[in-house]
DNA sequence: ATGTAC
């Protein structure tokens, strides 16, 4: 009977890359110091991963070293890391996790990178953590924009009393429910129209030729996982010279979503590509990049911004239809991709700026940052930031894995929390409660130097993906009127 | 994040 048990994350925790390496050290080690201590097993994998080298000869350990053993190197594409990191800022670093930081440290050793910067939501992730922003000379990383390229915000707000909110609850979540459409691999069978479609990279690249069709009948959904179409209640405290908008409260219509299957199927396209073409060693394997005057690398970019474009075509789908069915033109539109690279000027030199999760910041630029199901989300001003190259968070950030949250949150917990906020859950998994993430206020702190707060979005009528949670209130309105 | 997966 084995005493220790290891999981997956604590080895990545301690720096151990994603891969193969994971489950053979953990059942190596769960049979080899099946006695020890879970400490002592740890501090042996981390000197392992020091120091494969030292290990390679190791009857037992030298498995788990020759994994760890850069052979790609040797090879003849085979690309080294740097011995050390270029150095590169951490904001809210008490709320990040040490996965997500040791993610950067690799990054940082990529041979194209020249500055980096981990926001205060910061994750581990794939490749590059959630929450990381890394700029490049001439190479783009498709993993460092991530697979939902084009993630974004959008923001409409509506000279309507959010009042009506509660007074004509069910009319608004009618309308969400009729103008969206949320799943995995949820299609219209009735395609929405947008000019996106028509775009000339569809008929240059294969793969795009090839995506057009399911991307067609998929424009205007939602997806899946943390994304959502919400109403809640904006509230502007003060006239900014930016936002333009008269203090007071307003009707809101903030969705987050990307760019479904086409920014998924480019992606990893890709990515694997580019793996192919630059070995790197195991812990780095997902940061290889194409080189921008490849032809790969322009195919990426030019296939990258047009899932950029579908994405933002998708939000304004859902936001047209909304404010048709209201009767209402918005005062004022506010969107922003948080995954994606963007060429931009750093230190006089062009660069390729990679935000994974994290929100363009550059001096006045508008942004949203959004809290949870039932925390507020910010409408933000960035203050142009050198040292966050121009970045900031892209939300909370999760404290709870997936997983985690359905083991630990029950459904009552939940449905409290939400009659607590008075917010109604047309529909999302106890995966994506509010118990799930970091507490946006501490992340906000984590982050003044970076954004100024122009308006704050309460969430009150949410539509996610998964079945409904019902709270007691819509239960006895249900009743009340029959459903 | 993604409809069927190195």
């Amino acid at each position: 009977m084995s005493k220790l048990s290891l999981t997956g994350k604590e080895l990545r925790n301690i720096g151990y890359p994603e891969g193969p390496v994971i489950s053979i050290a953990m059942n190596i080690m769960q049979k080899a110091y099946k006695h020890e201590s879970k400490e002592t097993a740890l501090a042996v994998l981390s000197s392992i991963l020091a120091s494969p080298q030292d290990y390679s000869t190791d009857e037992i350990l030298g498995v788990i070293a020759n994994q760890l053993l850069p052979q790609q190197e040797l090879e003849h594409n085979g690309i080294s890391l740097n011995q050390t990191g270029i150095q590169f800022n951490i904001f809210g670093q008490e709320h990040i996790e040490e996965g997500a930081m040791h993610q950067m440290y690799t990054a940082a050793k990529l041979p194209v990178a020249v500055a980096g910067a981990l926001m205060p939501d910061a994750h581990h992730g794939y490749g590059l953590p959630i929450g990381g922003v890394l700029a490049t000379e001439n190479v783009v990383i498709p993993y460092g924009v991530g697979v939902d390229i084009g993630c974004r915000m959008c923001l409409s707000i509506f000279d309507i009393n959010p009042q009506e909110l509660v007074q004509r609850e069910h009319y608004f979540a009618r309308e969400i429910n009729e103008a969206t459409l949320f799943g995995s691999g949820a299609q219209f069978k009735q395609a929405a129209d947008h000019e996106v479609m028509d775009h000339e990279a569809f008929g240059l690249l294969p793969l795009l030729k090839q995506l057009h069709g399911r991307a067609w009948k998929q424009l205007g959904t939602s997806g899946s996982g943390n994304h959502f179409v919400e109403f809640g209640e904006v509230s502007i405290a003060e006239t900014d010279g930016i936002l333009q908008l008269p203090a007071g409260q307003y009707l809101g219509l903030l969705s987050h979503s990307g760019s479904r299957g086409l920014g998924s199927n480019i992606a990893n396209h890709y990515t694997k590509v580019a793996v192919s073409k630059r070995r790197l060693p195991l812990e780095a394997k997902n940061l290889a990049w194409l080189d921008m005057a490849e032809a790969e690398g322009q195919e990426y970019w030019l296939a990258m911004n047009l899932a950029g474009d579908y994405a933002s075509a998708c939000h304004h789908i859902i936001h047209d239809k909304i404010a048709k069915q209201l009767g209402r033109k918005p005062l004022k539109m506010v969107e922003n991709h948080h995954n994606f690279a963007w060429k931009e000027i750093l230190d006089g030199k062009e660069v390729i700026v990679h935000r994974k999760g994290a929100t363009p910041a550059g001096k006045n630029v508008l942004g949203i940052i959004p809290g949870s199901m039932t925390a507020p989300g910010f409408i933000v001003k960035g203050k142009g930031e050198a040292a966050s190259i121009n970045s900031a968070s892209h939300g909370a950030g999760r404290k709870l894995s997936r997983t985690k949250a359905m083991q630990s949150i029950t459904e009552k917990q939940l449905r409290d929390e939400l009659v607590k906020h008075n917010v109604t859950l047309l529909g999302g998994g106890l995966d994506e409660a509010p118990f799930a993430y970091k507490d946006i206020e501490e992340v906000m702190k984590g982050q003044k130097a970076l954004v100024d707060i122009v308006g704050r979005f309460t969430p009150k009528i949410v539509k996610m993906d998964g079945t409904p949670v019902r709270t007691r209130k819509s239960q006895k309105q249900d009743i009340a009127e029959g459903e």
